[in-house]
DNA sequence: GCGTATCCTGAACGCCTGTTCAATATGCGC
DNA sequence: GCGCATATTGAACAGGCGTTCAGGATACGC
C-alpha cells in the first residue's frame, strides 16, 4: 500500500510529527485539554503510533515540552549571539520574552508549565532546565555589561533574579490578556526595572526589527 | 436516624463544609487530580450532595475559590488596617505575600489558578478579582506613603504594575521550591526592589511576630 | 397531625479515554 | 528471495468518574 510505505519510510519524522503535533495540541486546549487522540489527528496517525514511539500520554507531553524548549533555546541562544553588545543583548532578551520571536503565545503554555511543575516530574525537570538557561543568559550578559562599563549593579546576582522574576510576572499579566498589559507595556515596564537595577547609562541601539 | 437529623440541621454549614473539602482537595491534588468523591469524602458527605449543591463538579471549584479568595481578602485587609504607617503596610504586604499568615501555602494554588485562568471563565473572574484587589491596596499603601513623605516614586502607577509583577515572579520560584529561594529570601529580595522604585527613606520598623 | 419543600444518600448509568493487542506492512541483513 | 526487527494501524478493552435519579428523612407552614 502506498500509504503505508510513506509510513514507514521516515519513523524519525513521523516521532517529530508527533511531539510537534503535541504541543502544538496544549497549545491549543491546554494539558487537562489534551487527548491521545487529539495528538494523532493532529499529526496524522494512529492513535497506536503515539503509544508506540512515547509508550504513554505522559511520555508524549514530556518529549514535547522537551523538545520544544530545546528548540527555544537554540534559537534564542543564536540570536542573542547576533547581537551587538550587553545592552542590546539586553534588549534583545526583554523583546523576546515580551512575545516576539520564538516566544510568540509561549507565555500561556510556560504558565500551564508551572502549574504542572507542581506535581508532574517531567515538567518540573524542563521548567527547571528552561529557567536556569534563562538566569544563566542574563547573567552572562550582565556580567558582560560589567565588564565593559556598561552596568553598574549593587549585587549582579540579586539583580538577575530580580530582573528574571519580574519577567515571569510580567508574564502572567501578558498571558492572561490583562487590559493594559501589552507587548509594549512588557517591555517598557522590564526595561525601566532594569536601567534602575543595572544603572545602566549608555542607551540600547533600537537596531534590526525583531524577526 | 440520628445521622439524617444532623445532616439537615444546618444545610448552610454542610455547603460551606464542602467548599472548604473542595479547597483543600485542590491544595492536596491539584485541580485536575480533584474528583467529585474525593471532595465528598474530605467533607464527609456523599457525593450527591455535592452536585446537589453545585450543580456540578466545576461549580463547586468555582464556589471554593471564590470563597477562598474572599476571605483571603478580608483577612488581609483586616490585618492591613492594624498596621501602624505606610512604611510598615508595605513591609507587611511583602511579608504576607511571601508565605506567612494567611498566604501559607498559598502560592502552589494561585500557579493552578493562573493556568486555570486562560480557559475557565470562573477561574479568570477569581484570579482577575484577587489580582485587582491586591493591586489596589498596594496602590493604596504607596499613595499613602507619597503622602506621608516616605515614599518618592517616579511613577507610582508603574511601580504598582511592576512590585505586584515582581511578587508573583518570585512566587513562582517559591512555589515551586526553587533550590535558594525562601520565604526570607523573597521578602529580601522585594523589598530592595521596593525601596529602589519608592525612594523609601525611613526604615520599616520590624515590629510585631507575624501571625 | 398533614403535606410539601428542602435536604441528603447511595446506587446505577453511561460516556470518555488511556492503554493493550493482534494483524499487517516495510525494509534490511544474509 | 527469506526471515526478522521495526513501524503502523484500528479495534477492542476496561477502568474511572461526572452526573442522574429514585427514594427517604427532616423541618415547617397550615
Amino acid at each position: 500500500m502506498a500509504r503505508a510505505a510513506l509510513a514507514a519510510k521516515a519513523p524519525e519524522e513521523r516521532r517529530e510529527r508527533i511531539m510537534l503535533a503535541t504541543i502544538a495540541v496544549v497549545r491549543e486546549r491546554g494539558f487537562a485539554g489534551t487527548r491521545v487522540a487529539d495528538i494523532a489527528l493532529e499529526a496524522g496517525t494512529s492513535q497506536g503510533l503515539v503509544l508506540y514511539h512515547f509508550g504513554s500520554l505522559a511520555g508524549a507531553l514530556a518529549a514535547g515540552l522537551t523538545m520544544l524548549e530545546d528548540e527555544f533555546y537554540d534559537d534564542f541562544a543564536h540570536h542573542l549571539a547576533a547581537e551587538d553588545g550587553p545592552v542590546e543583548r539586553l534588549r534583545f532578551m526583554a523583546e523576546l520574552a515580551a512575545g516576539r520571536g520564538a516566544a510568540v503565545g509561549n507565555w500561556a503554555l510556560w504558565l500551564e508549565l508551572w502549574a504542572r511543575a507542581l506535581r508532574d516530574p517531567d515538567a518540573r525537570a524542563v521548567r527547571e532546565s528552561q529557567d536556569r538557561r534563562w538566569r544563566a543568559a542574563l547573567r552572562r550578559v550582565i556580567d558582560e555589561g560589567v565588564a565593559a562599563g556598561s552596568f553598574s549593579p549593587s549585587n549582579s546576582a540579586k539583580s538577575v533574579l530580580r530582573l528574571a522574576a519580574l519577567m515571569d510576572g510580567l508574564a502572567v499579566q501578558l498571558a492572561l490578556n490583562e487590559p493594559g498589559m501589552t507587548t509594549r507595556k512588557f517591555t517598557e515596564l522590564w526595561w525601566e526595572s532594569a536601567v534602575l537595577e543595572l544603572g545602566i547609562t549608555e542607551p540600547a541601539k533600537r537596531g534590526k526589527a525583531p524577526r
